[in-house]
DNA sequence: AAACCGATTGACTGGTCAGTCAACCAGGAG
DNA sequence: CTCCTGGTTGACTGACCAGTCAATCGGTTT
């Protein structure tokens, strides 16, 4: 019987995508060769092939893993919050710490998924929708209870704090915008500091 | 002499950049072949050449000549309008008309430039920037004449602001979000109330 | 009419790469 | 010790495509 010890010393699979996620964000995902993979996860080009189907199967792979604990989030800010605020602030606080966690992850699903439109975002269109849906929920249940605004929209305003959010990271990513851990904390309040209280001073 | 009647009927260069947008945002850059381009263009696959050192060229002047007018728009923006706000408005407001008369162009330089950020935006960085750091300065304007909030980062708030109307092109463009005129108009003006009044009641 | 020249054509080439596959290896079972 | 199985290897191939280039065209100049 195969018991765990006498399991692979390590988990190829995983090693493969783990290569994959460093050199996506490294070059992309067009720029990048099978080959490049299977170098930088020190295994066999045939191998990449054992575990899967294609060079799209491993980023849909890495998309769908991450996307759905961030779903599960989302999910979870909503039930827990005690306000609408907290609840927005839970689902940005999850978003920045992913990113602070592991850049390069957030960096391949933000790139070469969320934001492209012609290949991947299609593809996984649906999954990205919960999203929206969810923080839209979350606004539209703020209305309901008067602490939010009526006359914006729950999917207007869901499209414009997830934009805030994934705006923030991309300047984290081009390094256009400083990203020290202080940077990240902020972000956080900030971001919702100005959804929902606004940019005016009064 | 060469007299305006006997120059090429047509302007076969243009002629191109115009077929470029539509393959482009239909396939995306990466699934063009350039022959594609010609087809569609109806012209010579070597034409294409004849007017551009290669494919990529094509995508730059399209973002070149589409982002300058954008650049032109917001520093416009900032030096006619009236208050920050107006300032802000005029900059959405540009951007959603800019989505508004031609899609295409819009689809093409926000997928394939502005959030590509291992391909053709970090080649363009340093334009994408100047537009950050112009909305920046109305922001930060804004808040030296008091009618801003101080304790947001002006870069930050530039980022949150940009985020926001990219993401709803962007979801135009994935038709995640209805796109029709009267949503056209009203987003210009929701963005500007969500961004500097925020969802809270009050 | 002959030379000229830039615009236009499209067949061709050289290089690249995703995906295949036959062989190899390790270790468990009989 | 031999067979079997599933993980592992990497050379190979078929397709694809960006970019080249020699030839052609049409209008101008002399």
């Amino acid at each position: 019987m195969a018991s765990k010890a006498s399991a692979p010393a390590v988990d190829k699979r995983r090693q493969i995508l783990d290569a994959a996620v460093r050199v996506f964000a490294r070059q992309g995902f067009y720029a990048t060769r099978v080959s490049d993979i299977a170098d930088e996860a020190g295994v066999a080009y045939g191998l990449v092939y054992h575990y899967f189907k294609s060079k799209d199967e491993v980023l849909n792979e890495l998309f769908s893993e991450r996307w759905s604990l961030l779903l599960a989030a989302i999910e979870e800010a909503d039930r827990e919050g005690s306000d609408p605020r907290a609840k927005l602030e839970a689902v940005a606080g999850f978003i920045v710490d992913s990113y602070r966690h592991d850049p390069e992850l957030m960096k391949v699903i933000i790139v070469e998924v969320t934001r492209a439109a012609n290949s991947f975002g299609r593809t996984h269109l649906a999954e990205i929708r919960r999203a929206y849906d969810s923080i839209a929920k979350i606004v539209a249940d703020g209305q309901e209870a008067g602490v939010f605004r009526r006359d914006v929209d729950a999917n207007f305003a869901s499209m414009a704090f997830y934009g805030a959010v994934e705006q923030l990271l991309s300047g984290w990513i081009f390094a256009v915008i400083p990203a020290a851990d202080s940077d990240f904390d902020q972000a956080k309040t900030l971001l919702v500091t100005t959804i929902c209280d606004g940019l005016e001073a009064r």
